[in-house]
DNA sequence: AATGAATGAGGCTTCATTCAT
DNA sequence: CATGAATGAAGCCTCATTCAT
C-alpha cells in the first residue's frame, strides 16, 4: 500500500530509522519530538524521512503499528490459550509480559508512552486503533475459561475486570517505583513474585 | 504571594480566564495548548495573560492548584472520615465523587488530563504536587479503618489497593463509554449503582 | 517648561525616581532597561512615570541632564580657572575629578555608561548634547593658559589634545583594572599618583 | 565545526547575509538589531538565518570573528615588524590602518561598534575574545623596539601608552568629524598627514 | 495625583514540510 | 534514491504606552 517504498529499503536502514523514531518519541512524546532529531539520530537526511513517510503523524502511526505488531505476535504465540483456569492464565500472561518487557524494552516503552499520548493531533486516529485492539484483546485473551470455580452468584465479568484493573494499576505502580528510584528498568523478577501474591489473594477470595 | 494581582481582578474575568485555560488545556494538552487560543477564548489580550501569569507553565500550575483546591476542599468536607468500615467508606467516597463530577465536570476533566500530562516541561514540578497530594490522599482517606472484618491472613494493603485500582479502572470505563456514546457526561446515577455492585462483590469476597 | 510637574513633586519621591532610573539604566543600558523595573525600584506606579515623563527617551535624557548638571556645576565650582599653567590646571582637574568620582559614584557611572550608549533610539538626540557640552568643556577648561612655557614651534593644540586623550585612556584603564579585579571602585588615591607621573612626563617633554 | 553549513553555502549568499548583519548591527547595536530586519535586508527567510546560526548571539559572534579575521590577517601581513624605531613603526601602522579603513569600511565600522557594545547578553563571551586579541595585539605590535633613543629616565611604558591613547583619541576625532560633516568616510589622506604631525611632535619631545 | 489593568506590536526561535539539485 | 537549503506560520514572551477609575 503506502509503505512499499519503505519496506523495499535496506533492512539495516529501516531499523535505524525505526529505532531513532522510537527513541525520540519515547523521550519527548509526539509533539515535542522533532523530525530534525529523528533524522539526526537515524543518520539520514531530512528529505528522506518525508520521502518514505508522508508526514510526522504517518511516521508515528507506522511506528506504533510496527511495535504493536511485533509485540502482539510474540505475545499470542507464547500465551497458552488452552489453560482453562482464569488465574493460571493470568499468571501465565504476567510471565509472558515480563519476558516481553525484558526482550523489547524500547518497544514497550514506546507503546506505553503511546498509550498515554495526549496530543490532539494524534489522538483521534489513535484511539481507533487502540479500541480495535483492546476489544479483541480482552475478548480473545479470556475466552473459553472454566468459570465453574468462581463462587456461586459472583458476577464473573466484574471479578475478571477487577483483576485486570488491579494488574493495570500494579504495572503502573511498578513502573512508577522504578522511575522514582531512577532505575532504567524495574526488577521484573520481584514484580512477578508480587503479582503472584495478588493472584493468590484473588484466587482465595473469588474462588469457592 | 504571586497571584495577588490575579485574585484582585474582577471575579467574572477571573472565571473567564480560568475557564478558557481549562478548556484549551483539556482539549490540547499542555504542549499544544497555545496561549493564543487561550486569550482568544477568554476574550483578553495576549499581554494581559502574561501580566497575571509569569508564563505558560505558571498558568498551568495555577489552574491545577485552583481545580485541585476546589475539588479537594469539597471532597474532604463531604467525606465522612468517621466511618470505620472500609467498604462503607468506599461507597461514600464514590457517592461524593459522583456529586463532584456532576458539579465540576470541567475541573474534573482538567484534573484527569493533568494526571496524564506527559510534557517534560510540566512533569517535574508537577510530580511533586501529585505526590504530596496522593500521599495525604490515600493515607488520610483510609486511616483508622476497622481491619478486623477482613478474612484472616489477607494482605490488607493489597486488598485495599485492588479495590482502589478497580475503581480507577471503572471510572475510566465509565468516562470512555460516555465518550463513545457522544454523551457530554456519563450517567452518574447508573454508574453509582454499578460501583455499588463492585463493592458488594468485594465485601462478600474479602470479608470473613 | 516640560518638567514642571516633576519638579513640583515631593523632593524625596523625585530622588527615588531618579535613583531608580540611574540604577537600572547603569545596570542594563538604555534598551534593556525596562520601565517596569524602574517603577518597581522607585516604588511608584507605571502610570505615574509616564505622567511625569512623556516616554522612556525623555526620562533618559532628563536623567542625563540632571547628572550632567550636578556634576558639571560642582566641577566648575571647584576647578581653579585662574591657574595659568596647563599642567598645574590639569593636575587640579584630575584631583577634582577624583573627588567627584568619590562623591557621586552612581552619577558618574551613569554618565560613563551614557557616553557609551549605542542605542539608535537615543543616539541622535544624545550626540547633540554631548557635542554642545564637550565643546564648551574643552574650550572653557583650557582658556587663558600661559602657553609660553611650551617648547618653541610646538603645535600647542595637538600637545594639549594628546594630554587629554592620554588621560581619557588612562581613566578607561583605571576603570578596566578595577573591573578586572572585581573592585566596586578603583583605588583613586593610587590612580591620582599615577596620573601625576604622566603629568611630570609630559611637563618634562613638552615644556622648554 | 559549527559553521560548515554556512561555509558550504553559495559565496554570494554568504556575503549577502554577512553584509546585512553587519549593516544592521552597526546601525542599531546588538540588542535593537532585529533578526527580522537582517533577513529582510539579506533577502532570505526567517528560518534560513536560524538554519545557519543557532541564534542571534551566535550570528553576532560569527560576524565579529569574520571581521576580525579578515582585518587582522591583512593587518599583520602588512605591518613591518622588523622596523626597530617606535615612531617609524607607529607611522607604518597608521598607514596600514588607513588602507584597511579604505578597503573594509563596513567591517571596521562593525568592529568599532562591537568594541563599544554594552549588551549584557553579548559582553561576557565577547570580552574574552577581545582580551585574547588585545593582549597579543599590543604585545606583539610593539615588541623588539629600540628603546635607546628615548630620553634618559623616561618611563617608556607610559610614553608608549600616551602615544597609543593619543591615536585612539585622534581616530575617534576623525570619525566624529566625518560623521558631523555627513561624509560617508573620513578623508583618510588628510588624516594620515595630521597623524604624522602628531608623530613628529612626539618624536621631537620623547626622543633625546 | 496616582494606580495598574489592558493593549498589541514586535522580538527570538522552532518546526514540519517542500523542492531544486 | 538522497540531500539539505529554504520557507513561513506559529509559538512564547516582553515592553512602552494608554486609559478608566
Amino acid at each position: 500500500m503506502m509503505f512499499l517504498k519503505f519496506h523495499s529499503l535496506d533492512e539495516n536502514k529501516q531499523q535505524r530509522i525505526l529505532n531513532a523514531a522510537i527513541k525520540v518519541y519515547v523521550q519527548k512524546g509526539y509533539d515535542l519530538a522533532s523530525t530534525n532529531e529523528i533524522v539526526k539520530e537515524a543518520g539520514i537526511s531530512k528529505g528522506l524521512l518525508f520521502h518514505y513517510f508522508q508526514n510526522k503523524k504517518t511516521l508515528y502511526l507506522y511506528v506504533f503499528d510496527y511495535c504493536m505488531g511485533l509485540v502482539v505476535t510474540d505475545f499470542y504465540e507464547k500465551v497458552d490459550m488452552q489453560e482453562p483456569d482464569f488465574f493460571e492464565r493470568m499468571r501465565h500472561i504476567n510471565l509472558v509480559k515480563m519476558e516481553l518487557l525484558n526482550r523489547y524494552p524500547d518497544l514497550f516503552r514506546f507503546l506505553e508512552s503511546a498509550y498515554l499520548e495526549m496530543s490532539s493531533e494524534i489522538r483521534p486516529e489513535f484511539q481507533e486503533r487502540l479500541k480495535k485492539f483492546s476489544e479483541s484483546n480482552t475478548d480473545q485473551l479470556f475466552a473459553h475459561l472454566d468459570t465453574s470455580k468462581f463462587k456461586n452468584g459472583l458476577d464473573i465479568q466484574k471479578a475478571i475486570k477487577s483483576v485486570l484493573w488491579t494488574f493495570e494499576g500494579f504495572s503502573a505502580e511498578v513502573l512508577g517505583r522504578a522511575k522514582a528510584m531512577q532505575l532504567d528498568q524495574p526488577d521484573y523478577e520481584a514484580a512477578y513474585k508480587e503479582a503472584d501474591a495478588y493472584i493468590e489473594m484473588f484466587k482465595r477470595c473469588f474462588y469457592k
